[in-house]
DNA sequence: AGCAAAGATAAGCACATGGTTATGTTATGA
DNA sequence: TCATAACATAACCATGTGCTTATCTTTGCT
């Protein structure tokens, strides 16, 4: 750009102009009188120095450089536009979007059934689950939002309590069925889940802290809590169930308590955000999720 | 157009930032102070409603938004300037134009020969020469300037008088050696030249305005002077002369004044031009011309 | 020639703009 | 932690802008 461009009203009102057809046009199109575009058009010729009307023709229309420069202006500022329109609306999207992070056990049993809930009453809201092996997965790059099993005194992000853990043993119906009410540790198969956790409870821990005794035979032994799952729900053993994650399958009917007795541990689940505010969506996501914690879906 | 697009100074402002990599830079490059592009650029996040700017890194970078924008204001503002700059470009091309009609006789030997030195002179200059059969041609769309001859009394344009005619017998100097000074108009072939002009002067003219006689026999008829004055180069006999087209051929001695009285006819040459004042290329060539209307080019 | 539509020009006025200076805040590197 | 560079903010002021109304000029048609 070898010259200052001139004032873009004055760009705006020439294009007006070359589109509508005559002065008089132009200025009912963008709301001004008459003499204002015809001024403005006279001050857009001064300042790059061409005529760009042949004012010799009534109504006036555009020199051969006028249709040129009409044609330029509606490209080069429908880009700039266009770019913006564009821009807003990206950030429309990236502002409904909410990325959460989770287990793949909270997310399977926990999350989803709640998403299904929570797309029903705004189904403009879009939540990313992104699903880590970890239970207290990391607020890294992307995710707005940790759903974690622990503690809870984490110093990275604003934590709030989200809903108290119980573990008891839960079993298939059929399952329990052969025992008349309280399944029989010492004949039944112990499912387990290999966790690196320290948090996560085994069946050593439920025993000790019971007082209960096993035998151990027919152990089948899980590292994803899903398929542990799975495996009670055919019938194949008793595993420690979370209330989290087996809640719902023990509503349905699916799996039953075992007629064992419970334990509360001190672990808990939070919900970890970035900052005390986020954006709009993240809000919403958050209000959702600690009005519904625990229960039914 | 969705919304009415930010002044441009905003956009020039934040695509400096952009380019020079920081608020201080673009502050610099635009010989203001950085209090003015931080306003500027904070005026355009909140004109469009994005953040174009991440301000927690130093030196500010823009976002992802920012960078979108930056390169549609790089490209379509300069879409537009380029436009103007070629644009003014075509301009000064077409104002060092000049479009002038003339008949092939006088484009050959009078303008042409003339054109060479106006080349040497002002080698900016372009002039475009239009031939016509007609000694007098219109100034139709396109046409810059006219040579006629003429009574030049004409109405539809500026008429300026170029240079008296005069016709005399020329011949060849081998034909002319043969009669010892004065050639024999009833012995030597004459040559004719067909013409729609009225104003044209003909064979039978000059005998009854000079009183001389002449025996038809071996008449030659041209319909294009420019074939006759090659035919009478070439020694097949006496054509009238006229000195715009003729005279450079007399003064190189390819030609000879056949010892025979000349005419004066009261017509001449003018130069019309549409309008009193064109543009500056049609001035300079006017000029020129009226400098140096006959005579050696 | 007369008339109406279209455009040009001049002058006036409310207000907006585009900086500046002074100062406060924040990120970065040693 | 401290110093410095980079950026943000507030307030002020000169001037420019962007219209408007009134009126004149020019084109095109009947």
């Amino acid at each position: 750009m070898n010259h200052p461009l001139p004032p873009l009203r004055l760009l705006t009102a020439f294009a007006a102009v070359a589109r509508a057809g005559s002065l008089q046009a132009a200025a009912a199109e963008l709301n001004v009188t008459q003499p204002a575009i015809s001024q403005a058009v006279r001050q857009l010729e001064d300042h790059i120095g061409l005529p760009l009307l042949d004012r010799g023709r009534r109504p006036a229309r555009p020199t051969e450089a006028g249709e040129a420069l009409a044609t330029a202006i509606h490209e080069g500022l429908g880009r700039i536009a266009g770019t913006i329109d564009a821009q807003r609306l990206a950030r429309t999207r990236h502002d409904a979007t909410v990325t959460v992070a989770c287990s793949v056990g909270v997310a399977t049993y926990w999350l989803m059934p709640r998403l299904s809930a929570l797309y029903r009453e705004q189904p403009d809201l879009l939540v990313n689950v992104m699903t880590v092996p970890s239970g207290a997965p990391a607020l890294a790059e992307g995710i707005d939002l940790a759903i974690r099993y622990g503690h809870g005194r984490w110093k990275d992000g604003h934590v709030q309590h989200l809903f108290d853990e119980e573990v008891m043993p839960v079993c298939a119906p059929k399952l329990r069925a052969r025992y008349d009410a309280v399944v029989s540790l010492q004949s039944a198969p112990l499912l387990h889940v290999r966790s690196a956790e320290p948090s996560w409870l085994t069946w050593s821990d439920y025993l000790l802290a019971t007082g209960l005794s096993a035998v151990r035979h027919e152990a089948r032994v899980f590292t994803n809590y899903v398929q542990a799952t799975q495996a009670a729900v055919e019938g194949h053993g008793v595993m420690l169930g979370w209330r989290s994650i087996t809640g719902a399958l023990t509503a349905s009917g699916a799996l039953v308590t075992a007629g064992l007795p419970g334990l509360a541990p001190r672990d808990a689940f939070f919900l970890v955000a970035r900052s005390k505010r986020g954006g709009h969506a993240i809000e919403r996501f958050t209000r959702f999720l600690l009005s519904n914690p625990a229960g039914k879906p």
